[in-house]
DNA sequence: AACTATTTATAAGA
DNA sequence: TTCTTATAAATAGTT
């Protein structure tokens, strides 16, 4: 663009190039620093060298830059509705960086961080979607334990109520002796103990790590 | 800047800072993009009007620019280690940018989406990572239904024990009559049948969402 | 939105 | 990297 102008393609000279991006850079964040002073406006840039490494502007933080926009116009609607994540649909980009600093924040606050601008109201309402995410993960290994307490406590159900008979039976031992002595030792036969028990058996594995996440509805 | 040079501040009148926004906005983006096609950079930007119109400009997609970053320098470093928040602690921009395009990889990752370009060993380190986050939610009350299941379990051992001891001394009366009549009525009135079971209960609000969340660890 | 006088950015060279 | 400088590009003020 000076003594010559350039054309707009890839540098091909590598020294070249990484000088061109150390001025163009410089001037690409004045130029940013600029506008969000003269215009009053919010600017975040990152750029990434061609070998990886970072730089970056933003009028005040990235955090917040992102969380007071999604405070004005996200949170008051978002969490009055239901889902929490984007619709992937468009490509339009200014609708993608839209959605990546919402999603952002809501990420952050489904954690638990970044909620120091959200109101009592918001709060609550925060608080039932994480209740129902998490809640969503914990729902199947719940309905899962639930199920083995309930198979004990019916099978503990039927433990006491064949001990009581087994009892009962041992008290008319004490007043009849042997009267219907048969006919007890049998019904007493058709239970079997051990078994039972091993079938409720949960492996050590999937109850530690609460694993495997299959989905809970 | 020109017919006379301006001072870097907002700038005052109303119009003259829309004017001004527009024609530097459109300078600034294009600046962006020549960097980015001559230096072979990525580069994203975002801004935000005054109003709170978005404009934004990134090379591939903002989603994509952040994820080749991560994939390069993130999944291979962080998902051989443990924790995948950031640290709040610094407040340098460049972290705080980074940290922010990390994260929401990692959270949209970390929810099952934008995983296409992740290898089989990443996925792997991935899973595990969603299992222990999960997991500690999920370990409270885990614990306590496993505790549960335990005590029913040893409940049911003794029932059990309980209950061939009496069957025993049933088949003893079979043969043997009321020998041992007396002390073995004793025994078994020692054990209270229905209290062990309500012992147990848990209540159904808190198995219904996973409520509430008490830290696991 | 267009014009242009000037400032600013920067390519090439040192 | 930094500086120099010739020149292209951006843009403030005006229309």
């Amino acid at each position: 663009m000076v003594r010559q102008k350039i054309q707009i393609k890839k540098i091909d000279n590598l020294t070249a190039r990484q000088v061109t991006f150390s001025k163009r850079r410089r001037g690409l964040f004045k130029k940013a620093q600029e506008l969000s002073t003269l215009c009053d406006a919010e600017v975040a840039l990152i750029v990434f060298s061609a070998t990886g490494k970072i730089f970056d502007y933003s009028t005040s933080s990235m955090m917040q830059l992102i969380q007071r926009h999604n405070q004005q116009s996200e949170i008051s609607k978002k969490f009055g509705k239901q889902p929490l994540h984007i619709q992937t649909g468009s490509s339009n980009h200014a609708t993608i960086s839209k959605q990546l600093a919402d999603l952002t924040l809501e990420l952050k606050q489904l954690m638990g961080e970044e909620l120091q601008g959200l109101g009592l109201n918001d709060l609550m309402k925060l608080e039932k979607l994480v209740e129902i995410g998490l809640g969503r993960v914990a729902k199947t290994k719940s309905d899962k334990l639930l199920n083995e307490i309930n198979k004990l406590k019916t099978r503990e159900s039927e433990l006491v109520d064949e001990n009581a008979r087994l009892k009962q039976q041992s008290e008319m031992h004490k007043f009849g002796c042997t009267r219907n002595a048969i006919e007890q030792g049998n019904s007493a036969e058709s239970i079997t103990y051990s078994h039972g028990v091993n079938n409720t058996n949960i492996s050590d594995t999937s109850l530690k790590l609460g694993l495997p996440f299959s989905n809970g509805n």
